[in-house]
DNA sequence: AGAGCATTGTACTGTACAGTCTAGTCCAGA
DNA sequence: TCTGGACTAGACTGTACAGTACAATGCTCT
């Protein structure tokens, strides 16, 4: 509030403010215990501040909840992914690149804590799974279903149904690299492991829908390098 | 106990056991409001019940959760999924019928709704996850995992990695069907829809895989009737 | 040093809930 | 009609927690 250089600013540096030491403690705990395993002791003690502060900073559990989500949000940005898809790559270029950003989304274990903690307290906050969907899900989807929209224009695929076209390709990504994440606690896979999963997509995809015979090697050519 | 007609036997029909009463209203509760968000009042309530018979049948609450994730499980069976890998049909048609039977799972919204469960749970309780995940999801990709693997062996397709396969083919169908339903709260897909995602499914599995082109039709053959 | 403000710990209120206890009710079978 | 066992309702205990009030303790800037 104080207009000038506030109390606490070490030039902003390192612990920042308190409200947000709140915050990524919140962040902590919340992705860890989800909601209702969440008190504000709890926050308070990861913190390291006391609870009247925490109170001092939001007005309830619920807003410091939504202010905690809007920051994890922030940091993920599915714009990775969407923006991938303006290449004006060849289709296979294009593809893996925007196979490898979806899979690469999901290396930070928050990610996949924060999917599963939308999951579980859609139930009880059902404008979290919306927003979800609209914005992050549901980005991604339209993203390459425009993309895919525009090759097939082109002609450079064969895409009868891109909307499904694009949901096919996201699941030959997500599924092999992220089902097992999602309800057991599995370890986030190894770059190789990702970019190979991606490959496998890209030319399982572009057997089907490429319209020159991208799988070049008529058998299995182009291993990428282990 | 009684060893003779017990006193609720009005030969066990209709509503059955007090037991089963309370089992079948938690199972409700729990799907909708989670482990957390129950109580034993209103799983009482539910069932017409007393609380107290409540504690007479079940000795806690996580005892209670216990026994309704055991009569869910039960009613689940991921068997339909795996008895369609033994067929000796075509690789076409078998994965049809593998296909068909993994979409055909999640249709009832009990299904979703446990999927929901126990990734909500699985970070309280994770031997919840830990089951699932061994004879649900695992099992049926291991399933398919083995099926290819046959095919492979007898050159019906080309797998490198029946693994990696198995869980492409599924992502082919689960992502289309499934995913926006467990984090939004959509509507079951209709039969109609299930069929064509499954039959682009593996169509598209078997443009890369397939040895003699299954993809008949150079083109986009045939269509499944709309 | 002193004023002002954020921070902090502690205590308090009200609520929700698991789990127990008890007294009363209903029903079957003898 | 009597007896025994299950069912029910209500009161009660203990705990956890959101949210508030308040008094004490700093820190910063002047």
């Amino acid at each position: 509030m104080s207009k000038s250089v506030g109390k606490t600013s070490t030039v902003e540096a390192e612990a920042s403010t308190k409200r947000e030491q709140i915050l990524t403690a919140a962040s902590r705990v919340f992705l860890t215990q989800g909601y209702r395993g969440t008190s504000m002791e709890m926050v308070a003690k990861e913190s390291g501040a006391g609870r009247q502060t925490v109170y001092n900073q939001f007005a309830s559990k619920k807003a410091l909840f939504d202010d905690t989500l809007a920051l994890l949000w922030e940091k993920m940005s599915v714009d990775r992914i969407v923006s991938r898809t303006g290449s004006d790559r060849s289709p296979e270029e294009a593809l893996l690149e925007i196979g490898n950003a979806i899979a690469d989304f999901w290396v930070p274990e928050n990610t996949v804590a924060f999917l599963r903690m939308v999951i579980a307290e859609s139930i009880h906050f059902p404008e979290l799974a919306d927003s979800f969907f609209t914005f992050g899900q549901g980005a991604a989807r339209r993203a390459v279903t425009e993309y895919l929209s525009m090759l097939r224009e082109t002609r450079a695929l064969e895409v009868l149904d891109p909307e499904l076209a694009a949901a096919q390709f996201i699941g030959l990504v997500n599924e092999p690299l992220l089902s097992s994440r999602v309800v057991d606690g599995g370890k986030a896979p190894s770059t190789v492991r990702r970019r190979r999963v991606v490959h496998e997509a890209v030319r399982t995809f572009l057997a089907r829908y490429g319209t020159d015979k991208h799988s070049a090697s008529p058998r299995h050519g182009s291993e990428p390098r282990r």
